[in-house]
DNA sequence: ACAAGATGTAATGAAAAAAGTTACAACAAG
DNA sequence: CTTGTTGTAACTTTTTTCATTACATCTTGT
């Protein structure tokens, strides 16, 4: 299973802030960026705000990032975005069988250990930020410039 | 999102297999314990025969750890389980616009941290191994006995 | 040979979750 | 008061997971 595209819908919405900002970036321009409905945007845009990540304009559009680029981590963007069950991103089935030795110590036996893996992977996220994907997508970007898309490659 | 039930239900069944020794353990036995359906447990040791984890004994039942405990890591149990699209655990949304800076490059801009994210998840779970359960279950069920369930604790 | 008890797996269904869509009220600015 | 936008409810569609039924296949004991 997978976590949801949700996640990066919201990272690419940041990126887009950086990437155009001159533009009033609306959940009109960002559905057309990433290909979805506008109110799939609205939703996460939603959460990043109830979340303290970013101020939406209200009537007028437009989206402001509530703090600077270094200061909102991955794991901001995360935890904004998925709430689930108490956050935790193993499954476990639900009525084990109590009268089982082990099916009534699976979940106290195992809780531990993918804990720790989970909070592995919520460490990395907290080391990379906005700043880190502000800076990655410029230098992408300048480098599709000196060379444009298509195939004009000289031999 | 959340990862399957799939691979605590797996890793629920190693532990039975070494809480029971005895016993000739079959997807009916392990469909009690963990409290699903057969057909169930037997897809899940299907998955896990064809990584060569376990040898499972057709027509008279039974199931064999293929390596000794220590040889057998919870990484091992969840990439035989979970082959989900190339192992990505992260996932996209499918369409962005190939026509935004953004949208064409969100991929590549991303996909470096994510990996190294979900890498370090997986490097944790390559830390536990089958001794660690079977251990960690002995530890508790070992607890059981000199506090047996029920509120029978004197004052 | 064949009965008993397992596994292997296809086919199907039910339930839950994610994603998408429509509709409209609330709001801000010119 | 018009225009363009956000906020959100309600609903539908799609996908995924989980569960169930059915039955062919295999192994062993008699």
């Amino acid at each position: 299973m997978q976590i949801t595209s949700r996640f990066t819908i919201a990272l690419h919405i940041f990126a887009c802030l950086y990437a155009f900002p001159e533009e009033k970036i609306t959940s009109d321009f960002l559905a057309g960026s990433i290909r979805t409905n506008p109110v799939i945007i609205r939703r996460i845009l939603s959460q990043m705000k109830n979340a303290g990540l970013i101020t939406v304009a209200r009537g007028t559009g437009g989206i402001t990032v509530a703090r600077p680029p270094e200061a909102i981590c991955f794991l901001d963007v995360y935890r904004a975005i998925e709430p689930v069950e108490k956050g935790e991103l193993f499954h476990f089935h639900e009525s084990p069988n109590p009268d089982c030795p082990v099916g009534r110590n699976i979940h106290v036996l195992l809780d531990e250990k993918l804990e720790a893996a989970q909070k592995a992977m919520e460490d990395k996220l907290r080391e990379y930020t906005l700043a880190d994907l502000r800076d990655g997508l410029e230098e992408i970007l300048s480098g599709e410039m000196s060379a444009p898309a298509g195939k004009g490659r000289e031999a």
